[in-house]
Parts: C-alpha cells; structure tokens; sequence
DNA sequence: AGTATGATTGCCT
DNA sequence: GGCAATCATACTG
C-alpha cells in the first residue's frame, strides 16, 4: 500500500510512465531546497528495449522495480549520475528520466558543484541536473514525497506548452517519441527536431 | 574471469 | 562534428 503523502499527491506515479513524463513539465523539484522547474523528461518502460528494465530485475534496476514515486539514480558511463521517478505499478519496472531544469532555488549552490556560471548550463542534461542537485547512489530508493526531496505542482492557470519528440542518447526503439519538453525552453538539454 | 557497452559531458579540431 | 574519459553492469564462456 503505498498511500500518496500530501507533498506529492497532485502526481499520479501509479500512471504509466509516457503520461507521467509530460505532467512534471512545469513541476518543481528540489534537493535540501536546491533545483528548478522541469523542462525536459523521457519515459521508459519493460516493454521498451531502450529501458534498464527491459531485460527484467537486476541490482542496478532494482529502484525501478520497487514501489513508484521513488527516485532510482544509475552511474551513466561511469562518470555520471542520472536521475529517474519510478513510475507505475510495483514491480512494472518504468520510470521517468529528468533530463532538464530551468533553476529557480539555490543558483550559488548549484554554480559551485557545477563549476559554471551560466545559468542554462546548469541543470541541461540529465548528468548536469544529477551533479547540480547534489544527487548520487545514495539518493537511489529515496522517497520523492519527503525530505531531501520537495516537488511542488506547476502554478495553476499556468499554460505550457509541451513539446514531443524522439529520445536522446539511445540506439534501440530511437524512433519511439517519448521525449518531452517546455517548448522553446532555453534550459532544453539539446532543442527538438524540427517536425 | 574477461569483455563489451553505455538513458553523457566537455574539450579539441 | 569528432572523440576521450571512466567504470559499474551485464553478458559470454
């Protein structure tokens, strides 16, 4: 039983992850009160050959598989770190890859453990938003409706305009369009082809 | 036990 | 645009 806490209620991380990835656009979420609002997310589940989860359970994707609404963080080409929420049923291995912040909280913090200035290179790329919000394997199984975590929803009557297009960085199902982003953001890991 | 491979980034030409 | 960095994971034998 996994009741939703009032922190995250207004997110539904029991739907499957291609229809989570699109609502957290626009969604706030911070670390020890440091982060930015999502403009750019993928979804990935068992069915899809690109997902860790494909091939079924193992120690690395253990998180994915575990209860939704938690955070699962895998090293990406052993430099990096990347983080996910855990989507759907228990045990459906889905998740949602957080790829892009537009920063809102905690610009000296993240400027100083990114070692940059310029605020669009802060948190574009999902290896850029695991370094700037502090994020490592420690934070692997972690709650997103509790502390260091904090999501707050998007203002209401706040209209954002979603933008779809195929995923980055994979070579298996690259055509499946599960990329999802802020149109036009200046904070998008890399610009959506042009349609 | 050995090997191939990344859900990436940053620096170089 | 090309490529090295760097290593845990997963797969092969």
């Amino acid at each position: 039983m996994t009741a939703p806490s009032p922190a995250a209620a207004f997110i539904d991380f029991l739907a499957p992850a291609h229809e989570v990835a699109p609502s957290l656009i626009g969604v706030e979420v911070l670390v020890d009160g440091v982060g930015g609002r999502i403009v750019e997310t993928e979804a990935y589940d068992r069915e899809d050959p690109a997902s860790h989860s494909h091939r079924g359970p193992t120690p690395r994707n253990a998180a994915m598989f575990g209860p939704p609404g938690r955070a699962y963080v895998y090293r990406s080409y052993g430099i990096h770190w990347c983080l996910n929420f855990v989507c759907g049923p228990e045990g459906h291995g889905a998740g949602v890859l957080i790829r892009a912040l537009a920063p809102t909280e905690g610009l000296a913090r993240m400027r100083e453990r990114r070692g940059v200035q310029d605020v669009r290179l802060l948190a574009a790329g999902p290896g850029r938003v695991a370094q700037a919000l502090g994020v490592d394997a420690s934070f692997n199984h972690l709650r997103l409706d509790a502390p260091p975590f904090e999501l707050r929803p998007r203002p209401a009557g706040e209209n954002i305009q979603v933008q779809t297009g195929p995923r980055i960085g994979i070579t298996r199902a690259a055509d499946v369009p599960w990329r999802f982003g802020e149109a036009a953001s200046p904070f998008l890991s890399r610009p959506f082809p042009r349609r």
